[in-house]
DNA sequence: GCCGCTGTTGCGTTCTCTGCAACGACGAGT
DNA sequence: ACTCGTCGTTGCAGAGAACGCAACAGCGGC
């Protein structure tokens, strides 16, 4: 609709990568580079991005301004912070924070691993909704009708051998996650590493977001992982309680 | 230089302020509000907003992304976060992480306070230059005539009692960082809090990023704190060395 | 010192973007 | 139940903004 600004927004995904010159910028997107110039003058004015030296751009500081307040204004994440950050430090393992918006589960907070062998993610990141345990979460929260809508838009791209690859599969695994009150993801999305998660639950008993555990294989085998249950339910428990969620008020 | 981008970039930083609707934000650009519709779709089409309900807009998940893209490509970050984590652990205060970039200095990371009292701040905050630690330690590694060039261009806005408010004062406060290696806060910038900050150090010896303990004084008083230096400093060694430091090499 | 590369500027044209006004959807109030 | 008011949405036509071109400038390398 707005070509400058889609264009400059095209522009900013470019220098996600790393910093760019202006030709290259250019180049990528197709247009002149007098264009990106002019584009980058204006980003920069708002501190979007950066002049690395006299010929780089990058990234500037307000997006991790921007990026950070909203984030901030999200209760969810101050709110469950001590209960996760608790779990982080008992298991060591990596814990994350995702929630639904939009479409799409995306993390919202990490707690690193404490081991070396660590899982590749990182805050803003979107989870594949197939073959992440806290999307399953998320998903199995809403109504039958929406679930198979949603079922049925994905694209049930095979990560592992065992990846979900059908609508009615990934159906049938949401009423298991609903029912027993959490979901794995056995190795689902890579080979290397499965994960738990459960749900973290607001005043009226919503789901506001998923809370997981992910562990490399080599560190902890599938009875081990599931040995971590208890922990991850008392602590979904605890950052839902945070969030002014009511154990007593059954819905 | 271009008006749809530069108002676009506006429309984001009230957003940042959170949900807003269409004439909300109309207003508070002085647009009409078609332009700002047209504006929010570009913007929603590549996920920089997102439509909370039918009438509001918030900032979206691209945004995450890029921020966090961005963060995980700068080394410092990653090489230091081991040593910085074990700070935190140590102390159980609040430390944080800042880099100077395009003139100004931004927190890139954080570890939480164990504590129930916390300062506040948040990854992607700008640290004023004259009553910060971080910030002095930055400062204070450029040569002379480029500190003075920045001591003269800072607005002295007193926060606090002790709050340095002139060039010469914070030449004097650089030059004495620079001695001794650390910088204080001497609750310069809020009233019940006070900091030390030390370089971070890379392969040249030039200082890459700044790290910094923060603790309410109700915690620790004023010797309490310097007596966190070893360790703060034992850090900074630690993170320099991550970060391809070479401490034989003196210059 | 010359050549090539890259960022920068002035300018004229074109097409995008803007604001207006009218429409439609939705809720509140009577 | 009806009307009014509010807010998002669309079509349109004029205006001005953004675009690309071509020429210039600054820098480094062969």
């Amino acid at each position: 609709m707005s070509q400058s600004l889609d264009r400059a927004l095209t522009l900013l995904d470019a220098l996600a990568e790393g910093p760019r010159t202006l030709d290259q910028l250019a180049e990528s997107a197709g247009v002149h580079k007098t264009t990106v110039l002019r584009l980058m003058r204006t980003l920069e004015s708002h501190r979007f991005v950066q002049r690395d030296d006299a010929r780089h751009y990058r990234l500037g500081t307000a997006l991790f301004d921007l990026a950070n307040r909203s984030l901030d204004g999200r209760d969810v994440r101050r709110s469950a912070e001590p209960a996760l950050r608790e779990l982080n430090d008992l298991t060591g393992h990596t814990v994350h924070l995702a929630s639904y918006e939009g479409g799409e589960v995306v993390y919202i907070d990490k707690y690193e691993s404490r081991h070396h062998v660590r899982m590749y993610s990182r805050i803003g990141k979107r989870a594949a909704l197939h073959c992440t345990a806290v999307a399953k979460v998320l998903v199995a929260d809403f109504a039958e009708p929406r679930r198979r809508e949603i079922a049925e838009s994905i694209d049930y791209v095979p990560m592992t051998a065992n990846t979900i690859t059908s609508a009615p599969a990934y159906l049938a695994e949401l009423a298991a996650v609903a029912e027993r009150g959490y979901a794995l993801d056995n190795s689902e999305h890579e080979d290397f590493i499965h994960c738990v998660a459960a749900p973290v639950r607001g005043q009226r008993g919503e789901v506001l977001a998923a809370v997981s555990v992910s562990v490399p294989k080599v560190l902890l085998d599938y009875d081990g992982l599931i040995a971590l249950v208890p922990d991850l339910l008392r602590t979904a428990r605890k950052a839902s309680l945070a969030c002014g969620w009511n154990p007593d008020r059954e819905d």
